[in-house]
DNA sequence: GAAACCTAAGTCGTCTGATGACTTTGTAGC
DNA sequence: GCTACAAAGTCATCAGACGACTTAGGTTTC
């Protein structure tokens, strides 16, 4: 095993074996150094392993610490790499994000209070009074987050936030149709919150499915144009039910618009 | 932005901006220095994020690679630090692996062939036979994996796969109930491969999420006797009807057994 | 001519030392 | 008590050197 991979294991049981809690903070690099045998920098590059995957953080002058260890410290750390598949693989994540999205509109429903309903309504008036792609982009995300956040399981709130983060990347808003696909949004995004509010989960499960079902038939007929460059698709043959041809891949630098 | 943030962007930009593709390679550190304006070591530990996080690779006396950038080598990254996670987090992760198990199940219960079936009878028929805490952990880790695959979602495949790396720390199967645990466990198996068998998605869908459900009960009342140390929960007050009392922290070092 | 071997260049892996920047703590002064 | 300041502790970054590994190309051998 490498220095670095002995370090990043030797730091990685330090949480593990209980030695070390969440929050706690790490000895000194020079006392880490000592006891996993390693140079400085073998270290250093272990602990930013650690750190981009969220489960250490370190503090300029004060010291490395061990992160709260939540499931979405963990999940958000992939926030900054789903950015970066190509679009063939972003079509398999949006089979998970139809049944989780679905899953937490049902929870919503049954445990929405009238705080909830009145945000979400709130969010609905002001996304079809507007015009702007980028404002527009940003009140779905809102929508879906508070959904999300109202089914009381913040771990599926950073993963639907993860995935959301990477759709954002395709104007669909911008497309062609642009006007016509914001509509159809608009209405489904009523019907879910109609449900939620009448506390009936399987209605609102079965309209966020759709919903969710309708964004991936855009994105994948529509091919929208990606705002950053492109790269060549890569070709996993197994797919299911995806038609994988040649889609083009793209990736996000400039924040589009999104429907989702 | 920090030197090492700046070179982390300035890679990552790199893959976003089309201009190196999934496996093409970077060029060498002393260039990639003189590019993003910061030395060898800040780079290094840039280029130890991109490659924890799955996006990279580095191949000693080769050169740094981008990798494949399939959904599932992303998702995969997580497998090293969920095992990090105190059981009360672990109890959120498992709706969603409810939730998702379930799906996948029905998918694989739509789509099932004769190979398919075999295999899973196979494995069933040497799960039952087996008396092994170990090996019993591995079949049933087998099982779940190969309908998973079933279902068509490589990305659905790493995710499920991540939570039952996950799973595997606490010692089910060497629970006081061990063996009543086990029996249990096994018929439901048996309902999940029947119902796929037969091509009844419905029936498959919620056979798999009442055994994983009962598999949480299991984990949660029975509080398991983690094998490496344990630490001190976390208060994390959200966890929907996840009843977060003093259930103690644990975390794999040894590879205990699994329920699932 | 083909295969095996060898050599050299290119590249990453690791270590060491030095300097700067930031945080924290303790102390002196008011 | 509060502020200001100084000192110690800690991480951030840079630079240089050497070793290990891979790759490519040429050479030898059969």
């Amino acid at each position: 095993m490498s220095a670095v991979e002995e370090a990043f294991h030797g730091l990685r049981r330090m949480i593990s074996s209980g030695r070390l809690g969440p929050g706690q903070r790490f000895p000194p690099e020079a006392d880490l150094c000592a006891e996993l045998g390693v140079s400085r920098s073998s270290l250093r590059e272990a602990v930013r392993m650690l750190s981009a995957l969220g489960a250490a953080e370190s503090r300029h002058g004060s010291g490395v610490y061990v992160s709260a260890l939540r499931p979405e410290d963990i999940i958000g750390s992939l926030a900054l790499t789903v950015d970066l598949l190509p679009l063939s693989g972003l079509l398999d994540m949006y089979e998970l994000r139809r049944v989780l999205e679905s899953h937490a509109a049902a929870q919503a429903a049954a445990r929405s209070t009238d705080d909830i309903n009145d945000r979400l309504d709130a969010l609905l008036d002001a996304l079809e009074a507007c015009d702007d792609i980028e404002e527009s982009a940003q009140l779905d995300s809102e929508f879906h987050e508070t959904i999300a956040t109202a089914s009381g399981n913040p771990t599926m709130v950073a993963l639907l936030g993860v995935f959301r983060a990477r759709s954002r990347s395709y104007q669909m808003f911008g497309m062609p149709d642009g006007r016509s696909i914001k509509r159809t949004s608009d209405q489904a995004h009523r019907s879910i919150a109609h449900a939620i509010r009448v506390h009936d989960p399987v209605a609102a499960s079965s309209a966020a499915a759709s919903h969710v079902a309708q964004t991936e038939t855009w994105l994948r007929f529509y091919r929208p144009q990606p705002t950053g460059g492109s790269h060549s698709t890569i070709g996993d043959g197994s797919g299911g039910d995806v038609d994988d041809g040649n889609v083009d891949g793209g990736s996000s630098e400039a924040s589009g618009a999104v429907g989702s």
